[in-house]
DNA sequence: CAATTAATTGTCAAATGTACAATTATTAAT
DNA sequence: ATTAATAATTGTACATTTGACAATTAATTG
């Protein structure tokens, strides 16, 4: 006779978180949501949703990262899986932890009024449900261990940028400063940044060159090992 | 009206699989099992098993590993969660993927007679079931990336070793060859190893010394960012 | 004691990292 | 028109790390 499911195993409920983070220029920020449902209803919560029949984890992350941004193809990496058996005090639920990175401009307001969504400042983070709190913790580290070697911190940027908006960037995910004269030394001598003619006049007198990415570049590097922060700091 | 769960929601299996490295002082090595139930029963498999109630992921890889080895306390890290729906065609199992770093001396052989467990060079790794061969994938790829920047490799190793071996092992893990005069250079500068006066005459006239762990700088400099491998290469 | 084998040790040039300040472009005020 | 103010842009010298490369040493064997 043939077998038709695994007997006596309990099964239990898999959903999605996902930390998006986006930069304003200025701050690195997350976006949360007020949970609608019970229980914790009306609490602040990262956004997410419970695995669908038939769906993947990395495309359950993808469906509800787009219900609260209007977003597609953004950049989505899973973080961890999140097991504790009470971490839900109403039901056993796992959750696939994702974290996504966002061009903030390009994100589409009146999706995210539906959720009661807010960007906060990543220094000043309310009181979250459950473990959300321990995700971010994470998902930050992560970014930082990512953003060492890799030039992802380009994806929280628009298409133009300038050079001190990047410094800013990397200074808010390090919450260090860094040398200008070393900094810009070491984005320019990796090759992915195009200069434009035009400059960005707000918040200074001289203005500011703005850059593109050498997108061929980019996806071509983008694995390859390159070293945008001297010392990353103690990150596991 | 209290809720008492998530109604119309789809539970799933959830298990843990573990890919598991070992050294015997020349190769690195996997150890596999054979599955012991339907479907798939007797091919080979990375050992596994069924999140229990009450019980976390980690605990869970702990539990399964113990089973496999006899052994506690050992080096596991969470590798990735696989969700793909059809995943295993009997039923929708989630797995969380650990990797455990173990002293293959210490591993107890009689427990691994009962899963019929063999250790398999990683360049000679058999058909596997489902996705297991993608898992073991992803773990070398991340002990690649680890072992770059963290001394996570010694964990592999018995109490005491000897420079060669150790450069075996990292020539091993990279499947490339290094020069002896730095790579001996480098591993010594981070003080984490304690010359000892006995050799290993084991493979060579001369005799190699053996080197111990420092413990304690161990335990400390784990996190911190020293450079093990000049290019890990494109790792992502 | 000579031959063999593998471990151990050293040097120099090139690349990279680090610390540090003067100059330039633009706007606003006098 | 000149000056003052502001922030962007650019350069240099020194220290450290890396990478390429070969001779010497310790033990065993015939």
């Amino acid at each position: 006779m043939e077998l038709k499911r695994y007997n006596r195993q309990n099964r239990m409920l898999v959903a999605v978180d996902c930390i998006i983070f986006g930069f304003d220029g200025q701050q690195l920020k997350l976006l949360l949501i007020k949970r609608g449902f019970e229980p914790e209803q009306g609490r602040w919560s990262l956004m997410g949703g419970f695995v669908q029949p038939g769906e993947s984890f990395e495309s359950s992350a993808q469906r509800v990262l787009k219900q609260l941004t209007g977003l597609e193809n953004v950049y989505l990496e899973q973080l961890y899986a999140f097991g504790d058996p009470h971490r839900d005090p109403l039901e056993r639920t796992a959750s696939i932890a994702y974290f996504a990175l966002i061009d903030i401009s390009k994100y589409e307001k009146q999706l995210s009024s539906e959720y009661h969504a807010e960007w906060f400042s990543l220094k000043n983070i309310p009181s979250l449900i459950f473990d959300h709190k321990e995700m971010i913790r994470m998902a930050k580290e992560k970014l930082r261990y990512k953003a060492a070697f890799h030039p992802v911190l380009f994806e929280l940027l628009p298409a133009k940028f300038t050079l001190p908006q990047l410094q800013n960037l990397y200074e808010g995910v390090y919450e260090s400063m860094m040398d200008k004269r070393n900094f810009s030394r070491k984005i320019l001598s990796t090759g992915l940044l195009i200069k434009q003619k035009q400059k960005d006049k707000e918040g200074s007198k001289k203005g500011a060159f703005y850059y593109k990415l050498d997108k061929k570049k980019y996806r071509h590097l983008f694995n390859a090992f390159l070293k945008f922060v001297p010392d990353p700091g103690n990150i596991k």
